[in-house]
DNA sequence: GAGTGACATGTAAGAATTTACATGTCAAAA
DNA sequence: TTTTGACATGTAAATTCTTACATGTCACTC
């Protein structure tokens, strides 16, 4: 559902597009909270097609297939929107990392959690710059962007806090 | 990998276990960053003991059958944490409900904010609650609840000014 | 004119995940 | 004593997701 939901998004937020601008999108947009790559999108523009959510377009250049999404498509969008209530919980790889790594002694603990805090700042940095491009301010970006930024600000804290524990007990 | 990775880090955390108990100890801590559920976790540990990463007891009461990790379990596990580099990416169906909401004209914006808002309170509450007990402080439950505070609240100030930012445009 | 790289779409196989089905034990309360 | 609920383990089917394979176009550069 969350693939479908994902795509109804994209196609409303920035209008008729292909399988591939879409697998775009979600690369640059979407990608801090879901992931899709091509060879799932675009099976799934078929079935949404199969089920009157989205329409294709004849092929353009290069076997480009376009489509919009129709008012079916929006209605059921509207409808996960208001009244779905989605599950709190993550699926975060690093955060697992990030668990675990008390059961290391603290000193190796520390250099994991230093590796992992740098490649945070890294895309603190990334995700800032990206804020103070105004043309980054489009469309859903805005409060998106801030939900990023945030989360991986807090998680850099988190991290700076634990090692700062971690050395005092190692 | 990931749910090998999560059941050997609980073995090594809580010590021998049945399939039963971790899928509890899934439940109550790691549920946060990771989510398994009994059926993918008993032929999990069925290969793992194959792959002589666990040892299994013979059953005790009820058919229960505990689990414990070997010494290469312990090494692969360590191995996990020490050199790989997990991605930074989340999955969040909350998160990508939240992306949305802009497509929404503000005033039903504000409603479905306010109800996930409010969700995110009553868990901020109840990992607050977990982390005043002072028995929760065990093992790797420590820096894993204070992680896990920290985003909620870093989530419920978001939804705090996503809301207030909507009311003044709306 | 050949090569490179972005554009563009697909399929197939395998792994991971979810949901539902299916079964049986034991202790305690009603 | 029956019934309820926690304990305990599994399998099957369906869906979702990842990785790899496979193909072809177009524009630009060397």
């Amino acid at each position: 559902m969350s693939l479908r939901i994902a795509l109804l998004g994209l196609l409303t937020a920035a209008g008729p597009s292909s399988g591939y601008d879409l697998a775009k999108s979600f690369e640059s947009s979407l990608n801090y909270v879901w992931q899709a790559g091509h060879s799932q999108i675009y099976p799934e523009l078929v079935k949404m097609a199969a089920d009157g959510l989205v329409t294709a377009d004849a092929e353009g250049a290069r076997g480009r297939k376009t489509y919009t999404i129709t008012p079916e498509g929006a209605e059921q969008l509207r409808a996960w929107l208001m009244e779905q209530t989605p599950s709190l919980t993550v699926r975060s790889e690093s955060a697992l990392q990030a668990f675990l790594l008390p059961l290391l002694d603290p000193q190796d603990a520390v250099a994991v959690l230093d590796r992992l805090r740098e490649r945070y700042v890294k895309k603190l940095e990334m995700l800032e710059a990206l804020c103070a491009d105004t043309s980054a301010g489009e469309k859903f970006g805005r409060y998106a962007l801030d939900h990023g930024i945030r989360h991986v600000r807090t998680t850099v804290e988190w991290a700076d806090d634990t090692i700062a524990d971690l050395r005092a007990r190692g």
